[in-house]
RNA sequence: GCCCGGAUGGUGAAAUUGGUAUACACUAGGGACUUAAAAUCCCUCGGGAGCAAUCCCAUGCGAGUUCGAGUCUCGCUCCGGGCACCA
């Protein structure tokens, strides 16, 4: 029989659906246990691609490893089904969201099933669906009542395509992340939750997590705290002040003008003092109607001098100018500063330009020619001359009564969407116009389904006759609803806090469930996570650890990336370039345990891999030669010599093969097999030209057994077709699934080869390759390796120097 | 500009603690089988010299440490990713 993936695959899905192989007992007491977890998809039009296959595909193998090592695993999988795509789709055909979510789910459902994943999908969570955003809802309370949320009206990243609020994250160079629209500022009111009170923590709390140290850095580097000062400046003849954040304090004395940004609220407060108002309400109305974009591109600095009103060096008592300059961003530190154009490269840029006096007050560099902003010694600073700039930060800030702080470049998470396909934030106003909370008792705050989609900047929610008649019954004439939905990543901010207990309708997860499986042990997902969703999980867990809804902190100990999947140029696949490969096809071509092998053979999980559907073949070999080599198998109990090093090998193979599942090295396991499969193939050839069976069966339960993870039907059919060939004794282990066998277990007596290659090297070069007893001592190898004549070339009539053994590797005589 | 990565055959890549560089696979070439093709199997495959044994050179470039460096240190070059007027 031949080995035909379309037929085997499609048989084992369907069994192992019917058997409920993929079951677990949530409160099973007597298995340790681990949960993995894949970052959910959200279900696209377009379906799986080929990035989802490869994560996938890697926690399918980890998950079936540490399942036959004994643990209960948990392994779900879900869909992050709320968000704009659905809705534009809606837009465009009329097709409601909620249809085009469950056809797509079910579209992806058949895919991941088709790829041999062991998902349970009657455990899966949908965070577009009543029974899972009722807890959305619920949480928000909860942060609600606790203060962690808030409303208030202020600049946003407006993108004007989407007709939408978007968050600092979701901007990526000036332009919406989703859409590529130009990002403006617009006023709009929304809600926030104050990530920012958990800076400090989210810093903290990655030192204690198994994380690629490049991401751990960026979420810090994304976080930004700079520590510095915060310092007084007042104004000539005014009871007003300008509060500065710097992370100079030592140069107060160099500091020769301030600047604020132009929408600093002091700009509005100056008016009847500046004499100039004119030019500066237009500088202001300028910058207003800049774009991100313009504002990151502008080449030159520009600003506009405060005529009329000057501020003092609280330093030296010195006046100086005031300057209104979009250099200066209102959202960062106290959206003001003092300026010292002597140690900064901008302020540099910008007093040359306006000739604003150069005050050298650190020495070390010529201030005339650019600013020097390294270390050195305080100079033109009065009585603090002469002390290095880390003391003189502490000493200038106490001397002028500033206070050192911390700033931090996140800012809060603003998630008011003004969509329609979102979890509903269940806010009612009162006819006073005051934000109140939809009591749990109304959970879940439904989605309406009596509005049309297409935007008109006004949010969908607003026109749904159901929502506006619901909030009157409940809370009376002249209460509205809050019509903004929430961003799609609160959703998937907590999703994993549900697997445990998806079915719960008195609580998100119940306690029990919680303390056995949380926090989730491994997730595996892509780097491009980073800032987002990896961030704003952590937040929610830890504020939701803070008011003791849960008694841990981090959500994920260990994470690990898949890398980017490639065109076979290197090229990223996009529709636009037309060079996007569905795992569909992949499947239908090759069998999706080809595909899924190949995946991980392809190239370390965590490196890009470039999908060349030329080298797939070899991993289809390799399968055919696994199907073959079936026919080779006797059940004998004597050893030969040929099954001894197999043997040998096969240990070696099951030690490489656990170690380097363990540690996401998926490529060399692979290669390993491929080895040792390679070696099995000729224990045949070897024999006296009959085809003679000399490979052991057990041998090969073995190797089907550590094969079984990466491509399980295969694995599976082998393993079963044993049961008929077998007498009555040993046939009931084949009638259960291979996935009910143990892992196997590396017996260290096989590991060693009686012999071993020892390399002979003279003054560190190859020179001879000697067979010798593993277990050789030194003597014996230095008499050995000086008896061979290719190294006796090497070494005759020189001095030897010295000999360096390494025991069962290599031989090193040095000479002169 | 700052912060991360990376560079090994024609190609994807191995080398786990400083100890045999190029495992495993793809492609290519040659051969066997076949009426033929496909499939399969076998052989060759970093560069150079040599009939051969063997020798020399080679892990982006240049130094250094070491008996020994793809691996460690210093200085460059190029490529990729992220952040960026953050005071």
């Amino acid at each position: 029989m031949k080995y035909e993936p379309k037929e085997i695959e499609k048989k084992w899905q369907g069994r192992w659906e019917k058997s409920g192989s993929f079951k677990i007992d949530k409160d099973n007491e007597s298995k340790e246990k681990f949960y993995i977890l894949d970052m959910f998809p959200y279900p696209s039009g377009t379906g799986l691609h080929m990035g989802h296959t490869e994560s996938y595909t890697a926690s399918d193998v980890y998950y079936r490893f540490k399942k036959m090592q004994g643990y209960n695993v948990l392994h779900p999988q879900g869909f992050d089904s709320f968000g704009l795509p659905a809705e534009n789709y809606a837009i465009k055909t009329g097709v409601k969201p909620v249809e085009t979510t469950k056809k797509n789910i079910i579209t992806y459902i058949e895919q991941m099933k088709s790829l041999g994943f062991d998902y349970d999908f009657d455990e899966k969570v949908i965070t577009s669906d009543p029974s899972y955003y009722k807890w959305t809802q619920w949480i928000f309370g909860k942060f609600f009542e606790n203060g962690l949320v808030y409303k208030k009206t202020q600049k946003t990243n407006w993108c004007s395509s989407c007709q939408t609020v978007i968050a600092n994250e979701q901007v990526v160079n000036g332009e919406c992340e989703r859409c590529g629209t130009e990002i403006i500022q617009k006023e709009v009111p929304g809600w926030f939750f104050k990530i920012t009170d958990f800076s400090d923590e989210l810093i903290a709390g990655l030192s204690n997590v198994d994380w690629p140290e490049y991401t751990k850095k960026n979420q810090i580097n994304w976080i930004g705290k700079s520590q510095g000062a915060l310092l007084k400046f007042q104004i000539k003849d005014s009871q007003k002040y300008i509060e500065v954040f710097t992370t100079r304090p030592d140069t107060l004395f160099g500091a020769t003008y301030m600047v604020l940004a132009p929408e600093h609220k002091l700009v509005g407060e100056l008016k009847d003092e500046i004499f100039n108002w004119s030019d500066v309400e237009k500088y202001v109305i300028q910058t207003q109607n800049k774009t991100e974009l313009d504002r990151m591109e502008a080449k030159e600095k520009t600003g506009e001098k405060l005529e009329g009103v000057v501020a003092i060096n609280p330093a030296n008592g010195q006046e100086i100018p005031i300057f209104i300059a979009d250099y200066v961003l209102a959202g960062y530190g106290t959206g003001a500063i003092m300026a010292v154009p002597a140690h900064d490269e901008r302020d540099f840029e910008f007093a040359k330009k306006y000739d604003i006096p150069i005050m050298e007050v650190i020495s070390g560099g010529n201030v005339e020619e650019k600013a020097y902003i390294e270390n050195g010694e305080l100079i033109n600073s009065g009585k603090f001359n002469g002390m290095s700039v880390e003391e003189a930060k502490q000493k200038i800030t106490e001397f002028v009564g500033g206070e050192m702080t911390a700033t931090y470049r996140l800012r809060d998470w603003s998630f008011s969407r003004q969509r329609y396909w979102g979890c509903p934030i269940p806010i009612v106003y009162s006819p006073e116009g005051e934000a109140k909370l939809v009591p749990e008792k109304y959970l879940p705050w439904t989605l309406p389904e009596d509005v049309d989609f297409v935007p008109t900047g006004v949010a969908p929610l607003s026109k749904s006759e159901e929502l506006k008649k619901r909030v009157e019954d409940i809370f009376g004439q002249g209460w509205t609803a809050e019509y903004d939905t929430m961003d799609t990543f609160v959703d998937s901010s907590w999703y994993f806090l549900r697997y445990p207990d998806p079915h719960n309708e008195e609580k998100f997860c119940s306690a029990e469930r919680l303390s056995k499986w949380m926090p989730v042990d491994l997730y595996i997902g892509g780097a491009e996570h980073t800032y987002m969703h990896l961030l704003y999980a952590r937040f929610i867990t830890k504020a939701m650890h803070k008011i003791g809804l849960i008694d841990f902190d981090e959500p994920f100990l260990k994470l690990r990336h898949q890398g980017m999947v490639l065109d076979k140029e290197g090229k990223k696949m996009s529709k636009s370039k037309g060079n996007v490969i569905n795992p569909d096809s992949m499947v239908e071509k090759f069998g999706a345990d080809s595909v899924r092998t190949y995946m991980l053979f392809a190239a370390p999980l965590e490196d890009e891999v470039m999908w060349n559907e030329d080298n797939i073949v070899g991993v289809r070999r390799f399968l055919d030669r696994v199907w073959k080599i079936k026919q080779q198998t006797i059940n004998n109990k004597q050893q030969t010599t040929e099954n001894l090093k197999i043997q040998t090998l096969l240990h070696k193979t099951i030690k490489k093969v656990s170690e380097d599942i363990e540690n996401f090295r998926f490529n060399t396991a692979i290669s390993q097999m491929m080895i040792l499969v390679n070696a099995m193939e000729t224990c045949r050839s070897r024999a006296t030209g009959e085809k003679e069976q000399l490979l052991s069966k057990s041998h090969y339960e073995t190797l089907l057994i550590l094969l079984s993870p990466f491509a399980p039907h295969i694995a599976e059919e082998l393993w079963s077709s044993f049961a008929e060939a077998t007498a009555d004794e040993g046939k009931n282990k084949y009638k259960e699934s291979i996935f009910l066998q143990a892992w196997p277990v590396v017996d260290e007596k096989y590991l060693q080869d009686e012999e071993v290659e020892m390399v002979v090297q003279v003054n560190g070069k190859v020179r001879e390759r000697l067979m010798v007893a593993h277990d050789v001592t030194e003597d014996e190898a230095k008499e050995t390796a000086l008896e061979s004549s290719k190294v006796k070339v090497f070494t005759e009539g020189k001095e030897i120097k010295k000999i360096i053994f390494v025991p069962g590797k290599l031989i090193n005589i040095v000479v002169s």
